[in-house]
DNA sequence: TTGACATGCAAGTGTTCACTTGCCTATTGT
DNA sequence: ACAATAGGCAAGTGAACACTTGCATGTCAA
């Protein structure tokens, strides 16, 4: 169990989220690919691998095996503990 | 020029946000005794000072100097770009 | 003015973390 | 069946990070 704030201090993490936002139901090969023609970013398919299983344990990634793909789909529920934990102040708008 | 993203990662980071949240304009000494009375923390002044430069530098806290007290105030407009990014979606609901 | 108080700076240490490497399992298509 | 594809496991490495220690600076009150 990986706390949502660990999960989006990596910046790799936060470029799969915007990528799942894009589009859901994407595989391992698919995100890999985004990663690198999207971003420039070259890591291996274990480092990703890892970073969707550190998303996966803070609930912002939902998976679903489907014969051999492994399909990864966004869950940004998570993400609501944060506004609610420190909400936004009229003053200092 | 530290990110929002990784000011959060920090449990005791988050701690020190809440403490902020209840009282605006508190000191170092001030912050290192609420760690110890309502989370049995015992960092040193220097290891919260620390944190505190890191909220500083992601802009979630606002310094300012009064005398020999320097005094620190939660900010928490960079927050919102977390939701902005990854606005919630209702079939997720 | 001098001692107490509030904070700052900087080097050192141990742990966590991202990443790689190497090998293994499972599924699919021909 | 078998080769290709998609993914999994686990140990090892290097860097980033939280934290401490020791000393220095600046402010205030008696």
């Amino acid at each position: 169990m990986t706390d949502v704030y660990k999960a989006l201090a990596d910046e790799t993490r936060r470029l799969l989220l915007d990528e799942l936002m894009q589009r859901d139901e994407q595989t391992l090969f698919e995100l890999c690919t985004k990663l690198a023609m999207n971003h420039d970013l070259t890591p291996t398919r274990q480092a990703v691998s890892q970073h969707l299983g550190v998303l996966e344990s803070a609930g912002l990634v939902r998976v679903e095996r489907r014969g051999r793909y492994k399909l990864h789909t966004i869950n940004t529920a998570p993400l609501a503990e944060i506004a609610e934990r420190w909400p936004l102040r009229k003053a200092q708008q």
